[in-house]
DNA sequence: TGACTATATTCCACAAGTGGAATATACTTA
DNA sequence: TAAGTATATTCCACTTGTGGAATATAGTCA
């Protein structure tokens, strides 16, 4: 997943795995993390496939770079795994691993968590908004096309996404809240 | 993460690899999938780590199954997982990741793609009904108390990510729809 | 009787991702 | 001049998950 997400990038623009870093950081990283490690890696298994190749640049005053392009038989391979879904709706989502467990724990701390949480939606939509400014940035750098239709329904998604979780949130915290008040009152 | 969801299900109830395979089926799967090895490896790491012992128990007419119980120190460390978030907001979505690089393709194959997406969500909400049955069903059985509070907010999250995707993809359609006609005219 | 299904577990090669350390250059700032 | 920051890459041990094969028993259905 993450090197045809790599692949993706090259065929915008040939870059250095810092850079990739860089712009994973602040667009693609509300829906996909990784580590700096991940990167260089996957870089790697790309140039062995040979689907990215890649130019030693000499800088001064700066380490040398490893610039990335993508070949041909990149570009295939990219048009290959946009064509067909294999992944399909398959979601992992951790908090709910835990919220179905929570019956263990007391109303109090619960509310806890999920007060907590509510807190990290909020900080993740101030990132969301940044996001938001980068894809117009990058949409006037790039020559962006339909590009920038496909970018921005991702971040419509991740909007929706976040709206939905806070309702979803308030909802869990009103239902707990009821019960407290029914245990002290019964 | 898969270690812990386990072990919450142990909690419950002694069980078999078989038998948390299909609870995990008909209750976790939609928003935490596993192969039966998977499920069966983390079982032996469980024992390993003294969070859950195992009886041979013989059976007629069917293979011997191992029955795996909870220890006390396999309790604690439910409780101290449950205790505070280490995950937050990390969601990984496969197909964000592509709809980002969908502007390589025409306008045509990637209203196959949402109209093909959409019919998956369908097909995913049908499941979720039959989850809430299953939820009322164990709630009869094992002696649920607060936990079938906490199981319906997890199919209550299920079913508000669903509506947003439809809600979504819906979206979606209707503007590359809007980009073909255009297109058309033009 | 043969095929299929359900029960029940194990093993293996592999891919993907985590987390952190290590190395190196050069600019900035106190 | 020492410390901190930004640039730039590599390596390693480890965990997690995939996908599929292999093994074994017994009931059902045609």
């Amino acid at each position: 997943m993450l090197k045809h997400g790599i692949l993706g990038l090259l065929n915008y623009t040939a870059m250095t795995g810092y850079e990739i870093k860089e712009v994973f950081e602040n667009s693609l990283n509300y829906f996909w993390t990784a580590q700096t490690s991940q990167i260089y890696r996957e870089l790697q298994a790309l140039e062995k496939n040979g689907w990215a190749e890649s130019t030693l640049v000499e800088q001064t005053g700066k380490p040398d770079k490893k610039v990335f392009h993508i070949t041909d038989r990149g570009k295939e391979e990219l048009l290959r795994w946009l064509a067909y879904d294999e992944s399909g709706l398959a979601m992992r989502t951790p908090l709910l691993m835990k919220v179905f467990f929570l019956g263990e724990r007391s109303v109090e701390e619960n509310l806890d968590f999920f007060r907590g949480f509510r807190q990290m939606i909020a900080t993740y939509m101030e990132g969301l908004q940044m996001a938001t400014g980068n894809a117009e940035f990058y949409s006037n750098i790039i020559n962006a096309g339909q590009k920038a239709l496909y970018w921005d329904m991702t971040l419509d998604f991740g909007k929706r996404s976040m709206q939905m979780y806070l309702d979803w949130v308030d909802e869990c915290i009103k239902k707990l809240e009821t019960i407290k008040e029914t245990d002290i009152s019964g």
